[in-house]
Formats: structure tokens, sequence, C-alpha cells
DNA sequence: GTCCTGGGGGTCCTTACGTCA
DNA sequence: TTTGACGTAAGGACCCCCAGG
């Protein structure tokens, strides 16, 4: 018997793409009250101090785009006319993203965090979460740019955006994780039938082998072969020449050992080998 | 070409907080 | 009203990769 994924009526895609609505069981989006200025109807009763916690501050973060429209994303350390390539790319993307994270962090003080050392729980609105879950489905992973994009489309810090998916991604690996670990319990219990259905019949195998009846109805004795590789000796076709307990063993010719022809009737029939490992666990994690 | 170093981004583990039954 | 379970945002440690010196 194989088991397919298809047979563990999974909800997990496992394709690189996620699927949102199987993934998020737990979302609670309609459960939370909508506060992001995405939804000015509510008023937003987790803000501090009248800010509100899950919003990068705007006059803030317009004053660091300001900054980097104006040319500013110059590397601190002016090295950046020199330089090229990936590297610099990628310091002018993190500047620019530090002169965001800057400003937020600015806008959302220790003191308005709270002052007192302890951590406020930002929740993301349902519109948040939805453009992210979107997002994600797209790329499990950002780019600074795209990191950037996303706060800034969301009025979140960059900060923010990376960390809701790196949660993101390990819930999906728990989920795929949960997945894998009923995928491997499924092959435990067939093969752990399939060893108890063998041990049965190797009782009776065995059973039969004492009683001398046996020996009466048996047809005569097929010639015994042996694998030279292996050397494991079998019964050919029955009928051939040979008496009841002949010890004559043929060698299979070398021919027939390479069309495993003799080895295909060791297998018993209903076998057949069922991977004790996903294979879409064993590709690696791409990296970007 | 090789080694060292620093930065960025990833995972993993943990904590703190919000929500709900 | 209290409480425990659960989900999730966020912090921190650690690791790997890569570019530059």
């Amino acid at each position: 018997m194989m088991i397919g994924k298809e047979d563990l009526a999974l909800s997990l895609s496992l394709s690189p793409t996620i699927s949102t609505a199987t993934n998020c069981r737990s979302h609670q989006f309609n459960l939370m009250p909508s506060f992001s200025s995405l939804d000015t109807r509510t008023t937003p009763p987790r803000s501090l101090r009248g800010i509100d916690m899950n919003q990068a501050p705007v006059t803030e973060r317009e004053d660091s785009e300001e900054d980097m429209h104006a040319g500013v994303p110059s590397s601190p350390n002016s090295t950046n006319s020199s330089s090229s390539g990936k590297r610099n790319e990628r310091d002018q993307v993190t500047f620019e993203e530090r002169m965001i994270e800057r400003a937020g962090s600015r806008g959302m003080s220790d003191e308005e965090d709270g002052g007192d050392g302890s951590r406020k729980k930002l929740r993301l609105s349902k519109d948040q979460s939805a453009v992210l879950e979107e997002s994600f489905k797209e790329h499990n992973t950002l780019n600074p740019k795209q990191k950037a994009a996303l706060a800034q489309r969301l009025n979140l810090r960059p900060r923010q955006v990376e960390v809701w998916f790196q949660n993101r991604r390990a819930r999906t690996k728990l989920k795929q994780t949960e997945v894998d670990c009923e995928f491997l319990k499924r092959c435990c219990e067939n093969l752990t039938e399939e060893n108890r259905r063998l041990q049965k019949e190797l009782q009776e195998l065995r059973a039969l082998k004492l009683s001398p009846q046996f020996y009466m109805q048996m047809n005569p004795p097929t010639t015994l072969t042996m694998c030279p590789s292996c050397e494991r000796v079998s019964s050919s076709s029955a009928g051939n020449s040979g008496s009841a307990g002949s010890s004559a063993a043929t060698v299979v010719p070398p021919s027939m050992h390479q069309t495993y022809q003799h080895h295909r009737s060791i297998v018993p029939a209903p076998w057949t080998p069922i991977p004790l490992r996903p294979a879409f666990l064993d590709t690696p994690p791409q990296r970007s």
C-alpha cells in the first residue's frame, strides 16, 4: 500500500507558495478590530497617549523619506562612491532602512512604549495582516527594498515587517513539521501492520514445514539457484528436474542476475516500499 | 589566492502581551 | 472576575554568507 500525500488530507500546500487560507488556522482577523489608518472608522483603543502603536509615525517617517529623496543615502562613511555592486546597493538600501527605522523608533520611544521597560503588545490590523499574507504568498523572504516598500505601504516600521515574516516562516515550518510528523506516523503504522502480517505468514509457513503432510503435498522441488553476487539460494520455476530434498543447486547465470529476475520473486507481491521521509523534506531551503 | 573581519539576514528559542473560553 | 491556554509580536543568541581590506 503506497501512501500519497493526498491520502493524508493535508491542509498545507507543499509548494513554495503557501496557502494563506489553510495555513492561518488561528488567525483571528475577524475577531480583531481594525485600528490602522486603513480603517478610519474605528477609534484605536490600543494607542498609547494618542499614538497608535501599530503605526510608524507618519510625520517622522516623512522626514526621513525626505532625507532619502534629497540624496542623503550616501553611505555614512562616504565610501559608496568608490564601491559598487551588490554590497553597495545593499548598503544604500539599509541606510534608507535605518533612516526609517530610526524615525520609527523615535516615534515610539521607550516612554511611549510603556516607559517602564515592559513591552507593549502590538497587534497588526486585519488589513495589514492581509497585505502581509499576500506578500508572503509571493515571496516568503524579503529583500531590503521589498521590506521597506511594504513597510511604507502598511505604515509600519521595516523591523515590524521583518519580524512578521520571520514569525510567519516559523509558523509555516511548524505547520509543515506537523504534517511531516503525521505522514511519518502513517508510514510507521503501515509498516507495523505489514510487519505483523509477514510475521503471521512466517509462523504459518513454519507450522506447515513442521507438518509431515507438508512434504507429502509439496510439489516436486524446483531447482535451487544461487545468486553469485548475494549468494542467496532460492527456488526457480517448478516442474524442473530434481527430487525432494535435493541439495543440488545451480548457479544463476550472470545475465539473469543482472536482470534481477530471481530477485523479483523474493519480494512479496503486496510489498511496496514506503519512503520513510517525504521527499520534499530533503529539498534544502532557499537562501536569498 | 587566502585569511580575517564586519554586516546583513536567516533560524531558533524565549518572553511578554492580548484574547478567549 | 479570575485563570489558563493559545496566538503572536518582538528580543536576543547564534550561524552562515558575502564583500572588502
